[in-house]
DNA sequence: GTAGGGTTAG
């Protein structure tokens, strides 16, 4: 140690607890000055003590220039300055450089742990090669081994997601302590290995039967994460067991746990228990009454959290954000918003994030958009929030529009990013766009990832991909009741009823248990196959086997299994015994077998509950008319057609798409804008010509489905997929099979044309409508003429 | 040397 003179005890340790007790910059400089006045400013101790207090309140340049003016630093300084600048790596870095360089001292284990440590938290490329050259010189210099370089090495490595180095340092450490067991589980949760940081954690216990407070609250976010409360549980009992089960970060780890598992109450008893909770445990109770749609406690607590005189953070906020969205309250989810102008934290990117979905859920997408474009470093959650809230608008070509965007500023996409994508693609039926996102999906290497294997099912299905769906369906190796659903309600998508119900046996079989979502997929499929005894058994089943409680949906599914069977007498039977209130679901799908069927008697009754139910609705009064003039009942058909105009309830005009060479052309009825309109409507005269041959006749009267036009131009308005058929068979090659989307149901007239087109050009013709899938082959088509 | 809260998805 070196003094200018020999101090006493005494006048040490009165300095040490002054700079100990100092909490400002300015009482910490009054020290300062009478540490100098004493002739104490080469003490090295009190100087040590004075640096470390000044970087811990941030005074870096004051304790930089400190450290300069001190002859012959030690060991001791060194580290505490490379501890002290873990903000700016590169500081530490030279301070580092100047400790080999400058002296003869021999950096110890503290130094690299230190300095590792603060390469940990910046992540950057440049921050990778630091690490790797300093686990280099840890080793030469001995310290490989060492339990808290290798903490600090585990932490390093797994920050930048190389596992194999991070066990290997693990594996070289003979005793691993508890600390360096809880970075690698904290590594594994932070990359979102949720799974294999719950076997590590096994791993410890059963090891070395030691575990502390850290180690549950790092446990407990991930079984959080993964909402497995019976896990959770386990771990609870665990902390009790041993006592840190009041730890106050244990605790907030169980109130975010039971939130996210829907237990509030519990989540609530246990938040009462924190005896002074902090702003996290405030953040994690808020959000737990949020996203449990306690939104009065959550405002409530919120305003405690503001008259206690907390400093709210964006974590705040984003808890709090989502607060009023299930109740549509647009005008209150605008005063959090202004709450967040006015504290300065709307430009933080995760509360504009928040905000940004909120809106677009409201149907707010333009104010949406508004928040996006603002928002000033955008990062790859708020693209994902802006792509897929266009992507569950329906505003398919906004998302994909952004996605490209993304794309040209180099920023790659996460599963998250694709899944949005997919759902947009299917959407819009875009095949080729989806075969596209499946190459760039293996090429970032996310096939395994539950969400996107089950978005690319979800997608070739409603592409008209039903095989490539199944081939991939069946190489999953993990499936969770959401790919299960996909996949039944593919098949039943494109009417294969019978094995929609093999993949729901099969399902039982592997022991994942039915949801609504699933019932109602096989509900629908039944219907759509016909298979009207194997769609009551499942109704029994799902009461009787499964103890679901039918909600309206699957009550009207079962009513248009017997209905569109023809059972029409049976499908008002059930409607009427049913233990709820038929509401529009039931009658309207009434309404559309006694539309296929032909049975306007009924058809009246189930209008006349419809107009009740649903004034608005102008779906019923066009199905409506439809019968009348069926069963050529053209005046009243008429006067309901001007009960439309008088209501003034606009029709969604009819439009088909088609893919040529990955780019989508839009057809709408009538359409002279394509550019090769010509040609199209002479590839149309040609085939009519040879279908009149064939014995083709137009159906004039019986306009079916959702029509798209007055009565006045039936005669002359040629219906969207007709165009896009004609299209196709001017693009593609002999034998190619063509594939549409309509965005209605298809019209009886254009079911029969596409039939006789299938036979006469011998092409398979895949339709999509707003219902089902047609295949329409050699004059046939796989919906039974049933749609 | 490790720790608890928030955002995006099928």
């Amino acid at each position: 140690m070196i003094c200018s003179r020999a101090i006493a005890p005494k006048d040490r340790n009165f300095f040490l607890s002054l700079i100990n007790q100092a909490t400002t910059l300015s009482s910490l400089n009054q020290t300062h000055a009478q540490i100098i006045h004493h002739n104490l400013f080469n003490d090295q101790i009190t100087i040590t003590k004075l640096i470390q207090k000044l970087l811990h309140l941030n005074a870096t340049s004051q304790a930089k220039l400190i450290f300069t003016k001190i002859d012959e630093p030690d060991l001791f300084l060194y580290n505490v300055l490379i501890k002290g600048f873990r903000k700016r790596p590169f500081d530490s870095l030279s301070v580092y450089n100047t400790l080999l360089q400058k002296t003869s001292l021999k950096p110890d284990n503290f130094t690299y742990s230190f300095l590792i440590a603060a390469f940990s938290g910046f992540p950057s490329s440049m921050s990778e090669k630091v690490g790797i050259l300093l686990h280099g010189h840890a080793v030469v210099s001995g310290f490989g081994a060492d339990v808290f370089v290798g903490s600090a090495l585990v932490d390093i490595y797994m920050s930048f997601s190389r596992f194999t180095n991070a066990y290997k340092v693990f594996d070289g450490i003979t005793e691993p302590d508890t600390v360096l067991w809880n970075t690698v589980i904290s590594g594994l949760a932070k990359n979102c290995c949720f799974d294999k940081s719950l076997l590590v954690f096994r791993n410890m216990v059963k090891r070395t039967r030691q575990f502390d407070s850290t180690t549950l609250s790092v446990v407990l976010s991930g079984v959080a994460e993964l909402q497995e409360l019976r896990t959770g549980m386990m771990v609870q009992a665990l902390g009790l067991k041993v006592g840190c089960h009041f730890n106050e970060h244990v605790l907030t780890g169980l109130v975010s746990l039971y939130s996210k598992c829907g237990d509030i109450l519990t989540a609530r008893c246990l938040f009462e228990l924190i005896v002074k909770p902090d702003l996290i445990a405030y953040n994690s109770m808020i959000s737990g009454f949020t996203c449990n749609n306690e939104a009065g406690l959550s405002v409530q607590l919120f305003r405690k959290l503001l008259l206690l005189g907390y400093k709210v953070s964006s974590s705040t906020m984003v808890g709090l954000i989502p607060v009023f969205y299930p109740f549509g309250h647009l005008d209150l989810t605008r005063a959090i918003h202004a709450f967040c102008v006015k504290s300065g934290i709307v430009f933080n990117s995760s509360v504009s994030t928040a905000l940004t979905t909120v809106y677009s859920r409201l149907n707010e997408i333009e104010f949406a958009r508004k928040l996006f474009d603002e928002s000033p470093d955008k990062t790859l959650e708020s693209w994902n929030a802006m792509i897929s809230g266009y992507a569950q608008n329906g505003q398919t070509e906004m998302a994909i529009s952004l996605f490209r965007e993304m794309q040209k500023l180099d920023i790659r996409p996460n599963p998250v990013t694709i899944t949005s994508i997919l759902s947009a693609c299917a959407q819009l039926g875009a095949l080729g766009l989806g075969k596209w996102v499946h190459d760039l999906i293996k090429k970032e290497c996310f096939e395994s990832n539950i969400y996107v294997s089950t978005a690319l099912i979800d997608m070739y299905t409603k592409c008209g991909s039903i095989e490539e769906a199944r081939s991939l369906f069946d190489t999953m190796q993990e499936k969770n009741v959401v790919t299960w659903n996909a996949m039944i309600s593919g098949y039943g998508l494109h009417g294969r009823g019978h094995e929609a119900l093999m993949v729901f046996d099969e399902m039982l079989l592997s022991g994942v248990s039915p949801t609504g979502v699933t019932f109602l997929s096989i509900l629908y499929a039944c219907s759509h196959a016909g298979l009207v005894e194997e769609g009551e058994r499942i109704f029994r089943s799902m009461v009787d086997d499964h103890g679901f409680k039918p909600k309206s949906e699957h009550y009207a599914s079962m009513v248009d299994i017997l209905g569109r069977a023809g059972k029409l007498e049976n499908a008002l039977e059930f409607i009427t015994r049913m233990p709820i209130d038929p509401g529009p679901a039931e009658w309207g799908a009434l309404l559309g077998a006694c539309m296929i069927h032909k049975n306007a008697n009924l058809a009246r009754l189930a209008s006349d509950r419809l107009f009740e139910l649903d004034p608005e609705n102008v779906g019923y009064h066009v199905l409506l008319s439809n019968i009348y003039s069926t069963n050529q009942n053209y005046s009243q058909a008429a006067s309901l057609r001007q009960v439309v105009k008088k209501k003034n309830l606009a029709k969604t005009p009819g439009c088909t798409l088609i893919e040529v060479k990955g780019h989508p052309h839009v057809f709408t009825s009538s359409d002279q804008s394509h550019p090769q309109a010509k040609a199209i409507y002479a590839m149309l005269e040609k085939i009519m010509g040879r279908m009149k041959d064939a014995g083709y006749l137009a159906e004039t009267d019986t306009a079916l489905h959702d029509v798209e036009e007055e009565e006045k131009e039936l005669m002359v308005k040629v219906h969207s997929e007709k165009l896009a058929i004609a299209f196709g068979l001017i693009m593609s090659k002999e034998g190619e099979e063509i594939r549409i989307i309509k965005n209605l149901r298809v019209c009886l007239d254009c079911h029969n044309f596409t039939k006789f087109v299938s036979r006469i050009t011998e092409r398979v013709i895949i339709v999509r409508d707003a219902n089902r899938f047609h295949h329409f082959e050699n004059g046939a088509c796989s919906c039974g003429d049933y749609w």
